[in-house]
DNA sequence: CAGGCGTGGGG
DNA sequence: TCCCCAAGCCT
């Protein structure tokens, strides 16, 4: 905390002042994290890196409330890596269903079966061959080894880029290589002989609570005013912020198509958007237009839910459900359903169905692995199917 | 390497 | 409402 301006000459340059600062920067961070971080979040207090490791794949990109209750489900249902390893991948995207960034999910069973097949069930410790693994990249490899093994390794997540950013004043948008590959080499530099955990749970504590995105608390700061950005007035203006750019929009017909007590879904390829996932059938090519009801449309959904329904009998009829609009972060998607009732002849619908097409009932649904959007169709048809005892929807 | 890849919370 | 972005990785 003495390592001020004050203690500094006059013309020295700011990197000297940042050597200064880094030499005592793992000690106060480490002191800071046992008094003031956080001790008892779901997958701490344990060293076994399978519930390491699926903390930090789930905790990729996405926020630690969000996490907590999809990793307590997975735990139960997949115990370790051998359950999980062995599971049906359906049963492996039913639970991440939800939690987005499906391919972290396809990436985790197949990991899992590398682990058991290529390591003996046991995750490597040394951060290199970790990060080998399926969905594991630099900074998971690293995190898992120094939780589960005290491995001598840096992480370099969201909360650390804007730690160092504002510590060390470090312009330029983080995301570019240029400014990663300056950031990992200053982790690096930063990381303390010894206490790796309390360290690398430190960076992500501080950076998740007093040096969060919004205001930050520099009065409590451990850093206060050593930090750069606290000592220039450029706490609001660090980390520099992603170049933002013109997202498209999207506009896709999906069909709800009944037969009986069940509905259509197909799965998804692994490659793109809800990949390896159980959606509703889409109209392709897609008419990409906001005019929504004209007899070409109606006369295309027709002939695409009696070519996929041939089986089971004609269309009987076609109605417009509500749309809605679901917002990723490249794009804005425009969902428009229509309910297509087929007038049903034979009896077996569940077992018409193959690998990628399936007949669900409502207990199926609920099973099955679909994106937030398509469940809240989902389940917009069955609150009505409960109301009125049967699937007849108005818009 | 630049862009694809989900969803939800907070300002 | 709109905008930013969160314990990043893969191609």
């Amino acid at each position: 905390m003495k390592a001020s301006s004050s203690d500094t000459p006059v013309g020295k340059s700011a990197d000297t002042l940042a050597g200064t600062l880094a030499d005592t920067f793992a000690e106060r961070l480490i002191a800071w994290q046992a008094e003031h971080g956080r001790h008892d979040l779901p997958w701490q207090n344990t060293r076994d890196a399978y519930r390491i490791w699926l903390s930090e794949i789930m905790l990729q990109q996405t926020q630690v409330a969000t996490v907590i209750p999809y990793y307590g489900r997975f735990l139960e249902r997949f115990p370790d890596v051998a359950a999980l390893a062995s599971a049906p991948q359906d049963d492996v995207m039913a639970l991440w269903s939800g939690l987005g960034y499906y391919s972290r999910a396809r990436n985790l069973h197949r990991c899992a079966q590398v682990v058991v097949a290529e390591h003996g069930g046991r995750f490597p410790a040394d951060p290199e061959t970790l990060a080998t693994l399926p969905g594991i990249g630099r900074s998971t490899a690293a995190a898992i080894a120094a939780f589960a093994y005290d491995a001598h390794a840096a992480i370099l997540d969201g909360n650390v880029k804007r730690v160092l950013a504002r510590v060390f004043g470090i312009e330029g948008f983080p995301g570019t290589p240029k400014i990663e590959r300056e950031m990992w080499a200053l982790a690096e530099s930063l990381l303390p002989p010894r206490d790796l955990p309390a360290y690398t749970q430190g960076m992500m504590d501080l950076g998740a609570t007093l040096c969060g995105r919004g205001a930050p608390r520099c009065g409590e700061c451990p850093f206060d005013n050593d930090c750069v950005a606290h000592a220039t007035g450029r706490e609001r203006t660090l980390p520099t912020s992603k170049p933002k750019k013109a997202q498209p929009e999207r506009y896709v017909d999906v069909l709800v198509i009944r037969a009986g007590d069940r509905v259509l879904f197909e799965r998804r390829p692994d490659s793109g958007i809800w990949g390896g996932l159980w959606s509703l059938p889409e109209l392709t090519p897609p008419t990409d237009t906001r005019d929504a009801d004209d007899a070409s449309l109606r006369a295309r959904l027709t002939g695409h839910a009696t070519a996929l329904g041939a089986r089971l009998g004609p269309v009987q009829s076609l109605v417009p459900l509500q749309g809605l609009t679901h917002v990723f972060t490249h794009f804005k998607l425009h969902l428009r359903p229509w309910l297509v009732t087929l007038s049903v002849n034979g009896e077996s619908i569940a077992s018409a169905g193959d690998a990628n097409r399936a007949w669900l009932d409502g207990a199926g649904v609920v099973a099955a692995g679909l994106p937030s959007p398509i469940r809240k169709i989902a389940d917009a048809l069955s609150l009505r199917a409960s109301d009125q005892g049967q699937l007849s929807l108005s818009n």
